[in-house]
RNA sequence: CGGGAUGUAGCGCAGCUUGGUAGCGCACCUCGCUUGGGACGAGGGGGUCGCAGGUUCGAAUCCUGUCAUCCCGACCA
């Protein structure tokens, strides 16, 4: 390719509406554009790195037994009734009516879709198992689009679909598709872990996700997500997943006598232990929080915080949010109550269901609001003064320095991209849509199931939040859109502008991806250029070429030698 | 949806407080000059000032509404 007639348009400047490095460098090297909210055009270079990405993806799933097919990107509701999602969906889901009215919504995902396939077209337990893919463009009408390729709402995706017999096969589909992603991940140049987390609204029981890891100390840090780790073994997990052992701190408090005092102003638990002087560890916090539309009261303590999904799933929730104060004001009066949040208890409480953290169970004279403003119950006990809810669970929010709980060892945090997905689905999706096949002895039974996905164009945005300088992007060289790029210093050098032509043609001979940048710019304006654009080599022809020699750099170090054209042609054709 | 901010040329911004009919840098076009890290000079094209109302002799500027965008929380590949 000839720079003169690539479409690109490089920016001297950052956009202003770009926030991550990813997002700002793709825009400013001329690789998207904005066309609405979360809404990108692919420019020609950003094509060319996902059909990179894509490539690779498609290597591997092959490799790994998976066929690849297309699904239609508009379905029909008809489907999305019958698994039961077009109800919980929400307003993720793009929803839009045909010409006759009929309602039809834009995937966001293929279960139901694929499930119809597998359940029109898999009979017998001698076909399976079966794992399918696609790589297409997904919708979903995120709330709050953001950061560039990270969070858009149109998004390419590869999703693929296991079918197996039994719990066993299941298994072996999920392992294998775990390994193909290590591979995948590992050939984008791309270091991920694989953690533990929360199988969120697709439903089903175990899951993980591929992270990449990025650094604290970057000043806009786009990993939307805290990956909690063990310091020593393997176990790593989503913060919405992550379980931890505590150490043991003050649960036992002061006040040995039970009795309601006056705590004037102490609307924070942090205000509370300042006033009372004790740790905030014997105090046990109460949280009103609206999950789907019911209110649920969440009892944790003190010096520990709610994780939302958790308390979510306790209640196999939808969406969950803390209560307002008006909802509060709203609960008080049905429970012919008076207090302002800060001073909620359960005891009294009424209307709302309550849920207990493990952590408040072994309180013991501890503190708690009483649902009196200004007022607290200070020593009490359960089964005493208050009785301890049924409900206990681990709605607990894991911090670092917490132990692991499968070898004991410190728990460390760190923030990550999720780019990769794996779910074992079960049968959520073959039973609520009839999905069976014959099996052995004859039975009618529901697939197993599992779900993969891999974020096509947010891994490519990962490569570039994880690799780059500042002078720009430097793509890994199996996803970059072109492997090398010449520079000619001065195109009215004729001897420069012969030898550039010369390696190119040599190098295009080759099926080498080269750039030859024949632009009539400064030698300034090319030389930012390639860096910005973040092609892996650069052969660079000037002066020295009087003597046959041409500059060598890689981007990656930006290390340079000096060598002979034919020395630079032979590097290139050894990668 | 809640909290905060912004909409002026392709990009980055000034002008708005104190109304008088739009400007700067980059990019783009022409000519000259220049060619190892985003040169320079001369000339040129491009904007219903997000949109709709209102106030006024007169609105980018004041008022009202509306739309869009960005940031912080809930979503997820």
């Amino acid at each position: 390719m000839r720079m003169s007639n690539l479409f690109v348009q490089t920016l001297r400047e950052f956009p202003s509406d770009a926030e991550v490095m990813s997002h700002k460098l793709l825009v400013r090297a001329g690789y998207i554009r904005k066309l609405a909210n979360g809404i990108y055009n692919y420019l020609p270079l950003m094509w060319r790195v996902l059909r990179k990405v894509e490539n690779i993806v498609r290597e591997e799933m092959d490799k790994a037994g998976a066929q690849e097919l297309l699904m239609p990107f508009v379905q029909p509701s008809e489907l999305w009734q019958e698994s039961g999602r077009w109800d919980v969906y929400g307003k993720e889901l793009m929803r839009l009516k045909d010409r006759h009215s009929r309602e039809m919504c834009l995937g966001p995902t293929h279960e139901e879709v694929i499930t119809s396939i597998g359940r029109e077209s898999i009979r017998s337990y001698k076909q399976l198992p079966v794992n399918l893919y696609q790589i297409q463009s997904k919708f979903r009408d995120e709330i709050r689009p953001r950061f560039g390729l990270l969070r858009g709402r149109e998004f390419i995706m590869k999703d693929a679909y296991s079918f197996d017999a039994d719990e066993k096969g299941l298994d072996k589909s999920y392992e294998i598709m775990a390994e193909a992603y290590r591979r995948i991940f590992e050939r984008c140049g791309l270091e991920t872990k694989m953690v533990q987390s929360d199988s969120g609204a697709i439903g089903g029981s175990v899951s993980h996700e591929f992270m990449v890891l990025v650094n604290e100390e970057a000043e806009n840090n786009a990993g939307e997500n805290d990956v909690f780790y063990c310091t020593k073994c393997a176990y790593s997990a989503n913060s919405n997943h992550a379980v931890s052992v505590l150490t043991s701190v003050e649960t036992d408090g002061k006040f040995t006598k039970a009795e309601i005092i006056d705590t004037p102003n102490t609307h924070s638990i942090e205000e509370l232990a300042n006033f009372l002087n004790i740790p905030a560890s014997v105090i046990c916090k109460s949280l009103i929080y609206v999950v789907d539309s019911k209110y649920v009261l969440a009892l944790i303590r003190g010096d520990k915080t709610v994780e939302e999904t958790k308390l979510m799933n306790v209640f196999a929730g939808n969406d969950i949010r803390i209560a307002r104060n008006d909802e509060i004001e709203e609960i008080m009066q049905n429970s012919e109550l008076n207090a302002i949040a800060g001073f909620i208890g359960p005891k009294g409480i009424k209307g709302v269901e309550i849920v207990a953290d493990e952590t408040v169970k072994d309180l013991k004279n501890f503190v708690v609001g009483c649902n009196q403003t200004d007022k607290h119950l200070v020593g009490a006990n359960w089964g005493v003064d208050i009785e301890l809810p049924i409900k206990i669970a681990d709605i607990r929010l894991v911090e670092e320095g917490d132990k692991c709980v499968d070898c004991g060892a410190d728990l460390k945090v760190t923030r990550g991209i999720e780019v990769g997905n794996i779910f074992k689905l079960g049968t959520k999706y073959s039973k609520a849509m009839n999905a069976t096949f014959t099996d052995k002895d004859g039975q009618e039974k529901p697939f197993i199931m599992g779900c993969y996905g891999i974020g096509i164009s947010r891994t490519a945005a990962a490569a570039v939040e994880r690799h780059h300088d500042e002078n720009g992007i430097i793509w890994p060289l199996a996803i970059a859109p072109y492997t090398v790029i010449i520079v000619p210093v001065s195109d009215q050098d004729e001897v420069q502008m012969k030898t550039a032509e010369e390696i190119y043609n040599k190098l295009l001979a080759s099926n080498v991806e080269v750039i030859l940048d024949d632009r009539s710019e400064r030698a300034g304006v090319k030389l930012k250029d390639a860096d910005l654009i973040g092609i892996p080599y650069r052969i660079t022809i000037g002066k020295t070429i009087k003597d046959g020699l041409v500059e060598f750099k890689t981007r990656a170090t930006n290390e340079t030698e000096t060598i002979s054209p034919e020395e630079a042609i032979q590097k290139i054709l050894a990668l």
